[in-house]
DNA sequence: AAACTGACCAGAACGCACTTCTGGTCATTT
DNA sequence: AAATGACCAGAAGTGCGTTCTGGTCAGTTT
């Protein structure tokens, strides 16, 4: 577990591992590396993260926890039940594109070296991701805007896992074609899964625009 | 390309391959091994097929047109488009978990040393699912059981995309969890979809069982 | 006393030379 | 004409020496 002596620099390190590993993957980041980009001793690092393997995990996680926020956010922003939901699905999609486009190698290293501890840490941000759609749905079905079947758990749950077919996991960026390409496929299937709540949806509709750097 | 001097020579051979892909995996697996698992010379492998990712690319394009053969099937049996739909869907991931059971360390292989050349091959067995579906989604929006937007490519697109994420692709036989935990999460990815198409179904339907073992 | 540092070192990773294996070829056999 | 298996270039494997590095902790700094 991470110990936090100070957090300020805990992230200096996030930061500082986050640049190695987009340049660098994972094998080549060495922690002294790491130290010396963060502007502390080797040692220092070892304060807050138990392991190398840690350091890029809680990279992953910081990530993730960004992607949760955001959920959060947009759940409780202005809007209808399936405008929110929309959101929501496209974006934990389109935020993690994102975030691949800088780390394409340095995730298939990790999956490669450290696979059931990074499945593990992604089942839980998928739950809790699951967490927010499944409260989401569950306000839909209470205003009328969604049907009340299947529960809301069931439909997020498959929401959740519809979805996770466009993660850059499976396929990288690369597969996964331009954003925008990606953008149009999510949409469709979004679409479907809204509808599949019993709210027909226009036919089209843009995704919410996230991209830090255009494909 | 395969040359097919006599068929039956070739199906003993990709039989005998997929005994040594399961058994040893794809770098493991000889050409020589293959050559006398089939009861041919090792020179006659090469009247048949170019190489030896050739023999081993083949080999899953064989199970892929059984998926497609069975869906052709599937979609011309008895029963309500949304039924046969649902079969579809569900028997283009159960095939393919059953075979991966019995393949999956030559599967990851195969990704790792031609990445490229299966995933195109993947991406025009997809194609040819997502057609079949099609025409069955625009024979039930002809008739009326399913609404008539988005088309039916759309929508056919769409639901291939949802169900690849229970593919036994980005996680493992072993990650997907036991065959009836998948079915019942394949069930209600799939309910959801269906009811996108504007048919909301009964909140539970078994899978069909096409399991030759038992998870 | 607590936080930080960087030298230390066991074992991991790398590089290289040598040995063994094998995918693809083709002269020979059927 | 189709099938075969010996051949061989180069791929893969092995063993060994060298270099690197993750994790540790005594010493230093705050």
């Amino acid at each position: 577990m991470a110990r936090t002596p100070d957090p300020l620099t805990r992230s200096r390190i996030l930061d500082a591992a986050d640049r190695l590993l987009a340049r660098d993957g994972f094998r080549r980041m060495t922690i002294e590396g790491v130290a010396g980009e963060a502007g502390v001793g080797k040692g220092s690092v070892y304060l807050h993260f138990e392991s190398k393997e840690d350091v890029a995990l809680s990279c992953l996680d910081r990530m993730a926890e960004g992607v949760v926020r955001e959920l959060g956010t947009l759940a409780s922003s202005p809007g209808t039940p399936a405008q929110r939901l929309r959101s929501m699905l496209c974006s934990r999609v389109l935020m993690r594109f994102d975030y691949a486009k800088r780390h394409a190698p340095s995730i298939d290293e990790k999956l490669a070296v450290m696979r059931q501890a990074l499945l593990e840490r992604r089942s839980a941000h998928f739950a809790e991701e699951a967490r927010l759609v499944a409260k989401l749905v569950a306000e839909g079905q209470a205003d009328g805007s969604f049907r009340a079947d299947p529960p809301a758990e069931t439909s997020a749950r498959a929401m959740v896992t519809a979805t996770n077919a466009l993660l850059p996991y499976s396929l990288s960026v690369r597969e996964l074609g331009r954003r925008a390409a990606l953008s149009t496929r999510l949409d469709e299937l979004v679409e479907l899964l809204l509808a599949g709540l019993g709210h027909p949806g226009p036919a089209v509709r843009k995704s919410p625009t996230r991209s830090r750097r255009s494909s």
